[in-house]
DNA sequence: ACTTTCCCCTGGAACGTTCCAGGGGAGATA
DNA sequence: TATCTCCCCTGGAACGTTCCAGGGGAAAGT
């Protein structure tokens, strides 16, 4: 049950705690023979460096700390590959500790981290209020992660919410859309972004915006469709504030009978799972989810190896046309 | 940027190192101005323990070790949830490493964690071959939580898939419905097991079975449909190998026209997030995930604790009857 | 034959904790 | 006054590594 030391293995292969310390760190001038002595004793022991002590003595974990704020939202299952991928590539290991889209948890978590000294931490996609995390970051490299960090001392990576709302309206006016309706997504901050990237695109095309409330879930969109539905100048297409009210927005229109895309076309957020798995698969906003974590993962890297201070990273989202979107029907226009 | 230790708090409350770490242990015999001393120069100095260097010299780590094979199905965000509940209530950190569906990534993930002296480790829903853990099971008490371990060593938590195809059909044969057929999942364990499951239902109602071949995903789920949907005696309910097959099944329909329930009932298996937000919300079969990784957690620590081997559990499913399953028109019986 | 060089190896100190044996001093007891 | 308790505190050893200074011996140079 307990694990064999550096010193087991060297009783075994007959030679000192340091030569078996030189071999499993690859050191050259070893002799062959002696080397493989080693090797041998360790592997029949089953002896696995204790990362602890190598830590102590190292003042260096390789461990990368990720907090996720929440585990239930695939997004960040793509962001923590970006991150793993980039951090795997120089030596260092992701470890996760879940948020629980709780503020306390967070704060619970990056302590956590912190004693387990990892190098650095990215914060994917916080709910903590960052100001609680601003001192941690004076002893360890913090870079926040699908969030825009509201603090000047932590770098965050974000993707553009202005434009990713703009990407979705050019590609309804191109297809020769007039009335598009945005359903928002409440008070969050990216939701503020794409309702302004929302209402700029419109002026720009010089159509009036019309936004209605809703939020970030399958019910923000029922009610926003709810409320367009019984207005009497309906649009012909719906830009929702993410791909989970698109579906709400969806679901009402099937079960008022319309027909989806032929009457109405429909926008989402997001690029989730539901969108392409959706009977009839989501037209949708799609950001650029790895890189946003290779990206995070690489500003961290840099700022354990030189210490200077990183900036701030937008990337540009992309727009991803599936079965919602058509031109919309003469009768309609 | 560097942490301070024990020795600094010590200098600056003006005490020895010992007395520090009481405080910071919580013990009592300690008089309440010195407590308070120290207490206020780990404040100053933003103290905090090195976890490496206490798991060191107690020769525990407190922490959990999960390995989670795939992050973007999130029937694995339940059964952490269950696990970080379970883990935290008794002073434990779950510490989560990403497998990436890849045995080798497993493997690499599961060594890190060993590295890291992780007290015990979960495997949750392992791709890796269980043959290759067994070894390090010697060193470490391992539990493989969603999929069942083929090894007699290793202590498993899962759901009883015969069971919860029985409660599939069970509820369609209650409806009223005859002609149910079956779109499997392919050669997976929990697919064969579903498969099973279905028969022997069918059989138990006096119904003849009928299976076509798919898969656990969207398109297996297409393929099934159209399978069925081409031969001449349509059945007037499709029970898929999980929900992304049903979502398959009722993409098809929806595009052929057919109204679902109406014409054709489908159930799911998993109660995964796109069941509800489907515009037809989906009738499924439910896991108790949060309870797997609860179990799963409380074995592993038992095992931690006193070191007997425990039994492998096996949960029960439940139904989840939602949108897309009603009594079969008359017509169509 | 003597020194130098080089290769391969070794022991000791250090990393930051915990825990144990023991010590100083105040108050109680004789 | 002398002894005993008890409370609070301290220093040292240990945990499993890494890294450094240095050592032994063979080969090479003088």
């Amino acid at each position: 049950m307990s694990h064999p030391t550096i010193f087991d293995v060297a009783r075994r292969a007959g030679v000192s705690k340091s030569l078996v310390s030189m071999v499993m760190r690859g050191a050259t001038n070893v002799s062959d023979e002696r080397r493989a002595r080693v090797i041998a004793a360790a592997e029949e022991l089953g002896y696995r460096p204790n990362a602890a002590a190598q830590s102590l003595v190292r003042q260096k974990s390789f461990v990368m700390g990720v907090i996720v704020s929440d585990l239930h939202n695939t997004f960040f299952a793509d962001v923590i590959d970006g991150i793993d991928n980039a951090v795997r590539s120089v030596g260092y290991r992701a470890l996760l500790v879940s948020g629980h889209l709780n503020a306390d948890r967070e704060t619970e978590a990056l302590e956590t981290l912190l004693r387990l000294r990892a190098d650095a931490v990215i914060l994917a996609g916080p709910a903590v209020d960052i100001d609680d995390v601003v001192a941690a970051a004076a002893s360890v490299p913090l870079v926040v992660a699908g969030a825009v960090s509201s603090h000047a001392a932590i770098p965050s990576v974000t993707t553009d919410d202005l434009r990713g709302a703009a990407l979705a309206v050019d590609h309804l006016v191109e297809l020769g859309h007039k009335k598009i309706s945005h359903i928002d997504g409440g008070d969050a901050l990216s939701s503020r972004l794409r309702r302004q990237g929302y209402e700029a695109a419109m002026r720009r095309h010089g159509l009036e915006p019309r936004v209605v409330s809703g939020s970030f879930t399958r019910d923000g969109g029922i009610h926003g469709a709810q409320t367009l539905l019984a207005g009497d100048d309906e649009p012909t297409a719906i830009f929702a504030a993410n791909d989970l009210a698109a579906m709400g927005v969806l679901s009402v229109l099937h079960d008022s009978g319309a027909d989806v895309p032929g009457e109405l076309s429909v926008v989402g957020y997001d690029n989730t799972a539901v969108a392409q798995s959706s009977p009839i698969p989501l037209t949708t906003i799609d950001q650029p989810r790895t890189e946003l974590g290779e990206v995070a993962a690489r500003l961290a890297l840099e700022r354990i190896n030189d210490g200077t201070d990183v900036q701030s990273v937008v990337l540009e989202p992309t727009l991803v046309i599936r079965d919602t979107t058509v031109t919309p029907t003469h009768s309609r226009q």
